[in-house]
DNA sequence: AACACCCCCTGTCGGC
DNA sequence: TGCCGACAGGGGGTGT
């Protein structure tokens, strides 16, 4: 399920039941999901406490008094479940029969969560926390878009020369992290942009903010905040009930919307889809010409 | 370095 | 009803 709205919506649901809390038994049921477990992966934990709960870009940091922290990514249908409370993959049915439950967590005081990932994209690693920064997976990071780092000449400066297409630009998360393949269809769209033009058409020759460049920062950061909105309603929703809201509750401009009429006031056109780096993109073709 | 592909895995949905 | 292909929110790895 995760973009960074969603990530940053599951930390938050998880943040009140695990952060100073001790694990006191891990379940861990198979050897791999997309990556093996680290080795000893159940006693590096058991007996541990989570001190804080963090997220850099869509990845779960759950900093341990051990001076190790647990990485974990929900690839594309991880979801944790608090006792029967689900968070994440609010597209598959809620509940379930377990079947895809691979590892389960239980803290001090009695809470149960259990990670459930049917494709099993995700992963759960430890590292040391004193170079996480340095870890493989977060090195190459790019900015947090939520952060003070993404304005107009950061993207300026980073779409100079790049012949990549839009889309690819946006989606590449080691220069701006934490959009995926929905929000940056919605983002482009309301930046009136053609995902299918090169990036470098941000900037003029010397770097410099040109175009949608200096829409795009607040955009991305309206889009993403909306969401997040969206997925704390969600989860206050989720509590009180057992269906499965949330997610595609939220209204999408072009994202899922193929032949659908486009939103925008005075458009008569219909949004398109075209597979894209093997993944689709939704755009109206008469809003984003530029 | 930057870019274009391929792949991992399971479930669901629409068409025949 | 069954079968089959297309598709799904991510991103690592490889080859040019």
């Amino acid at each position: 399920m995760p973009e960074l709205p969603e990530v940053e919506t599951v930390r938050r649901g998880l943040a009140p039941t695990l952060e100073g809390q001790r694990l006191v038994r891990v379940e861990q049921r198979r050897p791999d999901l997309r990556f093996p477990f680290p080795p000893d992966f159940v006693r590096r934990l058991e007996g541990r406490t989570i001190t804080a709960l963090g997220r850099r870009s869509k990845y779960l940091l759950g900093h341990l008094d051990s001076g190790e922290t647990l990485i974990m990514h929900l690839g594309m249908t991880g979801r944790f479940t608090i006792a029967g409370r689900q968070l994440g993959d609010f597209t598959h049915a809620a509940g379930g029969d377990g079947k895809h439950d691979h590892v389960v967590f239980e803290t001090a005081m009695g809470a149960t969560v259990t990670y459930n990932d049917a494709r099993r994209f995700g992963f759960m690693l430890l590292a040391d926390t004193r170079s996480l920064d340095q870890h493989d997976l977060i090195r190459d990071i790019g900015v947090e878009p939520l952060g003070n780092q993404l304005d107009a000449a950061f993207i300026a400066a980073a779409a100079r020369g790049r012949k990549a297409d839009l889309k690819a630009f946006l989606m590449d998360q080691s220069i701006i992290c934490g959009l995926g393949n929905i929000y940056v269809c919605e983002v482009l769209f309301r930046a009136r942009l053609s995902p299918f033009k090169p990036a470098g058409r941000l900037a003029t020759a010397t770097g410099k903010p040109r175009r949608g460049a200096d829409d795009l920062p607040g955009l991305i950061r309206a889009v993403l905040m909306e969401a997040l909105d969206a997925g704390g309603s969600t989860l206050r929703d989720f509590q009180k009930t057992d269906g499965t809201l949330g997610y595609f509750q939220k209204a999408f401009a072009v994202y899922g919307r193929e032949g659908e009429p486009c939103i925008a006031a005075g458009c008569s056109d219909t949004i398109r889809r075209k597979v894209q780096a093997n993944r689709s993109t939704f755009y109206c073709p008469t809003c984003q010409r530029a």
